[in-house]
DNA sequence: TCGCACTAAATAACCAGTTATATGGTACGT
DNA sequence: ACGTACCATATAACTGGTTATTTAGTGCGA
């Protein structure tokens, strides 16, 4: 991560813009908005800082298309189904565990940026439509209606990142084996919550 | 809280004291350390901000102050029984929307601080006596082992603040019913992580 | 030759921490 | 009762370094 980023033979702007954002989103990551420094996202890029104001306009709004940039990618790598809500919270925690600056990310924009209005491209459809495919699941008896579609959601998000609140950053430090187990709880946790106990019936 | 805090009368080290880490509490949980300005704590704390380098010896340790005393706090306010972790769940979930500071408090410290090695005062001995008596309880079969101590530990926590991590910072947007309904899902939730389903028999 | 990628250097504001000084209370000598 | 030496409390002004952002260019590539 100290190592600056190589830069291609010729001038190319989409690449230069890719290198600001793979370097801030480990400056943020670390730092927060209000602790990142410009001069280190330039020296990591390998980039003129005048282009984050060129390309990018300020540090928030780099730091706003950092966001955008990584919610994306979870939005296409985590696959939901409604009807499989623990296995979605196992993907999900295999997720954070191979990618541990999103979760960092997200909490610094919830923190730092949840108050400007702005929120990550695509995020809200995305909930939106996990919580209404949850509700239909519900409807059509193929999930337990025990909780709301939203409760359901917001419980199965904090399972799946519930370990990493108590954890440093380093994920590391856990072995194969804890975090096997460590994912087993979590999905086994979601189950409980979508599966009927003993007094109840379907 | 842009109310300058009064000051007595006569001159008061430990009321001065108690005054700049309200102020610091305010400004931390705000903006976390890095984005705490020591001219908005001296100005909120109506006291000079050289009394904060010899009080507290800096802003990084004027913050461990500030996270000391609050998790002081939530130990002292919400009692724990291991045969009761949904009731412990309904609870932590009470104080926190009475006092939301704290959660942003926390997160901030883990964002910010956690690789420094400073842990609040009493953290690390309170957490290891809650899971040793939820060993203890599962041990004399008056809780179900489905999980173990750390992960029940971990799974409650993730469940008593999970409303927040999807909620702006002031939860006043929520009506009083609306928070009733989320509190009885937080227990209802912990409740199933602690009672055998329908396939399983004690 | 034109536009765009890129750069070095400057700028102006900001900010944590220090210092030199003042002030209020208090204990003690007389 | 009175003065005064002493110390903890408090303050204003300052310092030196840092930081985001801008500007005025340079030169590549098409």
């Amino acid at each position: 991560m100290p190592q600056p980023l190589t830069r291609p033979k010729v001038r190319d702007a989409e690449a230069t813009k890719a290198r600001l954002l793979q370097a801030g989103t480990e400056e943020f990551a670390a730092h927060g908005i209000a602790g990142a420094r410009i001069d280190r996202i330039e020296a990591a890029a390998n980039a003129n800082r005048a282009l984050i104001y060129s390309y990018f306009g300020s540090k928030d709004h780099l730091f706003d298309a950092v966001m955008d940039a990584n919610v994306a990618r979870v939005l296409d790598e985590v696959p939901f189904k409604p009807e499989d809500l623990p296995g979605y919270a196992g993907r999900l925690f295999d997720f954070l565990v191979g990618n541990p600056h999103l979760l960092r990310l997200a909490t610094w924009h919830r923190l730092e940026r949840a108050d400007t209005g702005h929120e990550p491209q695509g995020l809200r459809a995305s909930v939106r439509m996990k919580t209404e495919s949850i509700a239909r699941a519900q409807a059509g008896r193929r999930l337990m209606p025990a909780f709301t579609p939203e409760d359901l959601y917001a419980f199965t998000m904090a399972l799946a990142s519930a370990w990493m609140e108590a954890s440093p950053y380093a994920p590391a430090a856990l072995s194969e084996d804890q975090l096997d187990a460590r994912r087993s709880a979590v999905v086994e946790a979601v189950r409980r919550l979508t599966t009927p106990t003993k007094e109840e019936t379907s």
